[in-house]
DNA sequence: CTGAAAGCGCTTACAG
DNA sequence: CTGAAAGCGCTTACAG
């Protein structure tokens, strides 16, 4: 019985011996108000269920000038992170009846702006940009399609941005940090590792980082500053080199990205437990396993869900004012609350 | 300048005073075909480029019956797994000029062919099926649609499947599992935790554990398979369960999934390290923090990527015998390859 | 309570 | 080398 074909309204309409404007009208809801017959809807459902019907968006999409598709483009899906800003903008998505379409652009500007294209050809209702390197580039194609979007996690000046709090949740961190190693000096060997220098984020944190240990009254040397980028091979290199200039772990360890954090870990496992325990060691960044890691970290974690909901609001009340920054509040995670490794 | 309406091929035709079928041939490439002058396609060209008009593939679609979108559903997105697959597969849709839309649906069979049913509103072109729960009802629903499909990591008796070897890998892991811990003997504590009874997968990774077991000349009672579910919890209380019951932990311990493994670590992170590594313990699934806690751990990884390399290949070549399952070899990591903790 | 008809923005034979 | 026209499958005033 599968029909190659795909069955349409007219099809239906034929069997129902009646018209396509009615089967249309049943089929999409607005037949009370069109006051049509019980019973002409009821054999029109039947009909269309015992053929498989499905409505072709593109048809409705195209006359209505809507289409059903809502757009996010993520620097990548492999992530913690972005995945977890890709769920909850696809349950979101679907609360709405709306379908997802979830594409990442490896951070590579061209590959942002060809997706965004491909996606308003699609006629998207709406554009989530997650972490575009270009986001105002993407604001100029999304203004001149007339496709309302929002950056989420990296701001555009463009547009509305939701961000996570980079600049307190670094401070929080860091002054939970400097919490823990009671008793070092001003001149206590203090580190943040990993980042881009250039990136919005980045420097955020690392401001928040200074300004925490400023007014606790540390020196700040730029030679302390090291945003090694996002992969883990370098951050892992820095800590050893760092390791063996200073005959030992720096006190205070601030590790900006959970990637980053890999190169650390990495390294610190070669050594024996009790000097990585003296060690205060902070992870820009969730991820459950760092939990269950062998030493303690202090987490930041971004609250992604929180993100992508503030987004959809702003989206609704799309008179609000664009151009603005909203910071969500991230949270501070003590991996050793539960009981500690015996040794 | 930005005009709220989208520009179409008449208002280009209009501006650069030539047709609506003009246009369409130079933007989508036909114009060669249709020898158009060099000098008419240029100015098209210039001011698509200026209106900065992009297809609307509705329209395309509509009219072509295609729609450049290939869907793929998921359980979930933020998973490592199944990210993965997620990430592989819309490389794979990029390269061939389509839009992925991947949907979650969280091991509800509902949602799944809801989920199934929009997509194919939406005319994607195939359907990827990743860990669905009912992948035979949802082929009835695309085959009525004429939508080719195919299942990915758990398999359906009505399409083509790619899936891991999970019998091998399994055996593969235990027998790993059981070299590593010499010196054990027939009545050896041998546990399986994790992962549904009910479900195609852990059903193969049990056998292949079984069977390894067997082999070796193992006792493999059914009190041993503790198929706990995918949550840590239950996984965690359980191997707490075991530790106070034996006195200690298991000399072999087969975890089914990275998620049940957290648990376990959850626990095992609370006894003292030559406890834990007295203890051969294997993970199926990878994750990189796993590989970089304090005791050594045997992972089995799962291709994401050849698994969905392979679900491309036989898409194309359609013709191939469907109802078939193909097995996607799987790779044993060895964690502890790089210098140990110091304790 | 119901149907005929126009139109959404493309593609593509067909006719020049 | 180019254009007029039909048609993809819907929606929706409009007319009964």
């Amino acid at each position: 019985m599968p029909s190659k074909k795909k069955t349409t309204i007219y099809d239906i309409a034929n069997e129902a011996q009646t018209s396509a404007s009615t089967v249309a009208a049943v089929l999409n809801g607005t037949w009370k108000k069109r006051r049509i017959g019980e019973e002409t809807a009821k054999a029109i459902r039947k009909i269309a269920n015992q053929t498989g019907y499905t409505i072709n968006m593109q048809a409705r999409g195209l006359r209505r000038s809507r289409s059903g598709l809502i757009g996010m483009i993520v620097p990548m899906l492999d992530n913690r992170f972005f995945s977890s800003l890709a769920q909850a903008f696809e349950s979101h998505a679907r609360e709405q009846g709306l379908s997802p379409v979830v594409v990442s652009t490896l951070r590579d500007p061209e590959k942002e702006q060809a997706t965004v294209r491909a996606l308003i050809s699609h006629n998207v209702e709406a554009l989530f940009l997650a972490g575009a390197t270009d986001p105002d580039s993407l604001a100029k194609i999304c203004k001149r399609a007339g496709v309302t979007h929002v950056n989420i996690d990296l701001p555009g000046s463009k547009a509305l941005s939701v961000i996570s709090d980079n600049y307190n949740g670094a401070k929080t961190l860091t002054n939970a940090l400097l919490a823990r190693s009671s008793g070092i000096g001003a001149n206590a060997d203090i580190y943040f590792i990993g980042g881009i220098g250039s990136d919005y984020n980045t420097q955020q944190r690392m401001q928040g980082f200074r300004d925490a240990l400023l007014e606790r009254g540390h020196k700040v040397e730029s030679s302390t500053m090291r945003p090694t980028g996002y992969a883990a091979e370098l951050a892992e290199s820095t800590v050893r080199d760092l390791y063996l200039q200073l005959g030992r772990l720096p006190d205070v360890l601030f590790v900006n990205s959970t990637l980053a954090f890999e190169g650390v870990v990495r390294f610190l496992r070669t050594l024996p437990i009790d000097d990585v325990r003296k060690c205060s060691i902070g992870c820009f960044d969730w991820d459950p396993y760092i939990e269950l890691l062998h030493f303690p970290v202090l987490m930041v974690r971004q609250n992604a869900t929180e993100m992508v909901a503030e987004g959809y609001r702003r989206l609704k009340q799309s008179n609000a004012e664009a151009k603005k920054i909203i910071l969500i509040p991230t949270e501070l995670i003590v991996s050793d609350e539960r009981p500690p490794l015996k040794v």
